[in-house]
DNA sequence: TTATATACTTAGTAAAACACTAGGGATTTG
DNA sequence: CAAATCCCTAGTGTTTTACTAAGTATATAA
């Protein structure tokens, strides 16, 4: 599983689409200025999505994307996985000794907490997401979740 | 939130260690050859690991590694942490104009989902992967989840 | 029918990250 | 002292990232 600055901007894209796809196609150079993103790299971002049915290009003055299917029908695994390419890297596929199941071990454990974090991210669509928005009021500022990553080397002994 | 290789290759190198560090510290040449993951490369992913006191060095012969705290109290979160680095990427920290609200609604939306991935891996300690392996039997060959990028070009209408 | 606005495509590129090699130094054991 | 280990720094080829540039294809509108 790889999760990073790309599958962002792709779910980033696909939810700016999510909310204002309601009223017609919604342009990338749209999309481009509301959150920021260059037009050439979200027509490349585009292309990975469209290849995976998750959105639909109308051309011609007029035209844009529309969501490929209801956005509940969209998951951020779907998107994620569009755009980022699932890297599947154990080098133990049956061959190699395994040190006898110890390599194996910490691999299949690795796979278990993918498939863990993965299943996670399949059960959240893009509805999700909109009506989470639309639900609980937001404020413009946000800081990083508390405790995030400062306060590790404190706390051991 | 960041998931790549880097941050498995920490997490499988923690598991091997704390597998293999009941009876005396555990040496990075070992966990290299069990885990095929490069001396050196080990130990630049340790000096993070221990910078967040994550794993604790003995030097000298017989020397190698310790967990630095109890394998419960370490999450995947915090070695992920450790070496993946955060990135904090929104781009309207107050400033820009946030396209009336539209633009940070998308960021926080992400912020949140973020977070709970966050939430998830933070939950799952290491003696949950130690002992969760224990108890199932795994086979040495896994199969990627059923169904996870293929089959997304074949459902939609 | 010509101009324009959009989707689509390909090629190139600077910067960063990744995973590694190389070469050492510091510390502890025997 | 010698060896084994941790520890540190610098460099390097490859891949990924995010972007620029320059087009082509298609649909709308004047």
């Amino acid at each position: 599983m790889r999760l990073s600055t790309k599958g962002r901007y792709a779910v980033t894209a696909m939810l700016d689409l999510a909310l204002n796809g309601q009223d017609g196609p919604v342009t990338l150079s749209d999309i481009s200025e509301n959150q920021g993103i260059s037009l050439s790299y979200l027509e490349q971002l585009f292309a990975a999505l469209r290849a995976k049915n998750l959105v639909r290009g109308v051309r011609g003055p007029g035209g844009g994307y529309f969501l490929g299917r209801e956005a509940d029908e969209i998951s951020i695994a779907n998107i994620i996985c569009a755009v980022d390419e699932w890297v599947e890297f154990t080098r133990c596929q049956g061959r190699e000794d395994c040190r006898g199941g110890q390599r194996c071990m910490t691999h299949n454990l690795w796979d278990d907490l993918s498939r863990q974090i993965y299943e996670f991210i399949e059960e959240i669509s893009l509805a999700d997401l909109v009506s989470r928005g639309q639900g609980g009021g937001h404020g413009c500022h946000k800081e990083k979740p508390a405790g995030i990553q400062d306060d590790l080397s404190e706390q051991a002994a």
